[in-house]
DNA sequence: CCTGGCACTCACCGGGCACGAGTGCCAGAG
DNA sequence: CTCTGGCACTCGTGCCCGGTGAGTGCCAGG
């Protein structure tokens, strides 16, 4: 086991190189920290520390960066989740609450995040599985088309087109309406298939086309992997480090663009509490060189959806864990007041 | 006036200076190119096109690369539309005939784009002013609670949240909605303002606050500048010139970000045919490197939005005007059809 | 176990130099 | 008047080279 005075210099080396973002030596170490020991002995610290894996050095005579491992270290046990201040925190809130639906809600979040942690946002809008049923409303458009729209209790709206079999009446379809709501309705979306599953039958046998086309649809919508949506934003964020440039960009930006690997990479995230995975921890080969920091959020007490934002692994994660947390808190509010 | 052959000539140096993407000199070209002359007679020519500032040397001892003026006179007098294949046409029917909704077409119209153009991509959603009114919905959610609903012909559906100040009756909320209907629907979204003006008055007193704040909320979804939606894709194109890279792409993924720069980029079009704008024609200042080559599309023969790329100035704009008047023309149909 | 000293390594920087692509100009031919 | 070949010139690029300094590992002594 690494003796206190390691684990100080190792968060020391942390905090410098995510603050300089140059490799740190130890001369600098002590002298902008306070560890009561001369550099010689803060060299034999760093080399216990790199046998362990902990840091590493980028050439001989360079200073030492921290590894993956390094960070993961840092993150589990040297370093806390830093609080927003309470004019942040206002701030947050007051710019959420100016949302007129839940596009904007997502909208202004991502934007709020980027511009928080500089770094790239990713919100999931709230899963249609994971929320309640508000309503489902059938509007007739045509005579055998018919739109279908879905309201969470998040604010979540979805809509499909509707072609039916044969020609239906503003009767049958307001009947159909009110049956298929009075049972949904404040159920979870998860149990619909269910819950619908004999409705048919319960129809005229001219109706049960019309019926079965409508529910198809309705469970279409509800297929997991194809009802998540979700949104980025901060791109630009990712030209800040002009270092390793062209090489380390690339790939992010293509792992952005792919809203699957996203969905995969929120989805490995635990359901509460905060998640941060770090460099090869993600399995995705774009993103190995970046972190992620995610956590649910809901408008009760159970995670409707995630965010959280992407960045290089040499970020401030206490920060972005901090910006991270009060926001999810803040939008699960706003939808639960919605 | 140019002579011809030194318009062939700056033809040849544009089109030698997108595929390579390196300053092109008198040998090369005239290797390159049946011109039928020597390089020394090239070398005159290019003087001469140097004087008239269509080409520059980035230093003296280099070949010539075109100026946004070069490229203006190419695209205006020297290059054509290059027009897809129709395997490619038809690779694009069928990709865009997939989809579910609105969401779906203008997202996989941006994906579409940016691979084919292999360039960022900017599709703007069918602007609600434009388009006509199919639908107005009012769907109760709580007793003074109202959800509304508007769908558009090319299927764009927009909601909102409407608090009334006094509890509102199943049966009122119905009349209302018929009367709406009947007033508005088929008629332009941009005419509504003018086509509900007078309803309140038509409704008992009781009613007419509710009435009010219905229209109030409906109208202000109509708010030009608000309304407008966009969805951009294809950024990790941008890394393609690896170039002068970080100076370039900041600034252009910055823009990117604001929707209401793309949004004025892209109003800036002209309604019916093609826009190419290049470099320094772009007034903002981000995308003075940049061109943007945009085209509105629609269901009918009116442009209801538009779309576009946004690539460097260095692009194959043949190819590019190609695909983009392509697949505007296939999202139209899409949207006739729905 | 900590510390100061010391020799060593090596990335970085700037200058000097050769190379070569590309140019402008000019005189002569068609 | 236009085109062509020749020629001197420019200047960015790549390379080598030595000096500098940050940082290291090791060791002997407290």
């Amino acid at each position: 086991m690494l003796s206190e005075r390691r684990l100080e210099v190792l968060r020391a080396i942390v905090q410098d190189y995510v603050g300089t973002e140059e490799p740190v030596g130890s001369k600098a170490l002590t002298e902008r920290h306070r560890l009561g020991v001369s550099p010689a002995t803060v060299r034999n610290d760093m080399a216990a520390l790199e046998d362990e894996g902990f840091i590493a050095q980028p050439h001989t005579s360079a200073g030492r960066i921290p590894t993956d491992k390094g960070y993961r270290l840092f993150v589990d046990k040297l370093a806390g989740v830093k609080p927003m201040s309470s004019p942040e925190r206002r701030a947050i809130q007051n710019f959420l609450d100016g949302a007129v639906d839940l596009d904007d809600v997502v909208g202004r979040t991502v934007r709020l995040l980027a511009q928080l942690t500089r770094q790239v946002a990713v919100v999931q809008y709230p899963s249609l599985t994971r929320s309640t049923v508000r309503h489902v409303e059938l509007l007739p458009l045509a005579p055998a088309r018919v739109m279908l729209v879905l309201i969470t209790d998040t604010g979540r709206v979805e809509q499909r087109m509707v072609d039916c079999p044969t020609p239906v009446t503003e009767d049958s379809l307001a009947d159909l309406r009110a049956r298929l709501n009075s049972r949904v309705v404040g159920r979870r979306f998860a149990d619909v298939p269910q819950l619908v599953q004999d409705l048919p039958e319960s129809f005229e046998q001219e109706d049960r086309g019309t019926v079965s086309t409508v529910l198809a649809t309705l469970l279409e919508t509800l297929v997991e992997e194809t009802e998540e949506r979700l949104m980025i934003g901060g791109t630009a964020n990712l030209t800040r480090f002009v270092h390793d440039f062209p090489l380390t960009i690339r790939p992010v930006l293509e792992a952005l663009e792919e809203q699957v690997v996203l969905l995969k990479l929120l989805g490995e995230a635990k359901d509460s509490g905060m998640t941060v995975r770090i460099g090869h921890e993600n399995v995705h080969e774009g993103l190995t060189a970046t972190s992620v920091v995610a956590v649910g959020y809901g408008s009760g007490d159970e995670a409707v959806a995630k965010l959280g934002v992407v960045g290089p692994t040499r970020m401030d994660y206490p920060g972005t864990m901090g910006a991270v947390r009060a926001v999810a808190r803040y939008v699960g509010q706003i939808l639960a007041e919605s």
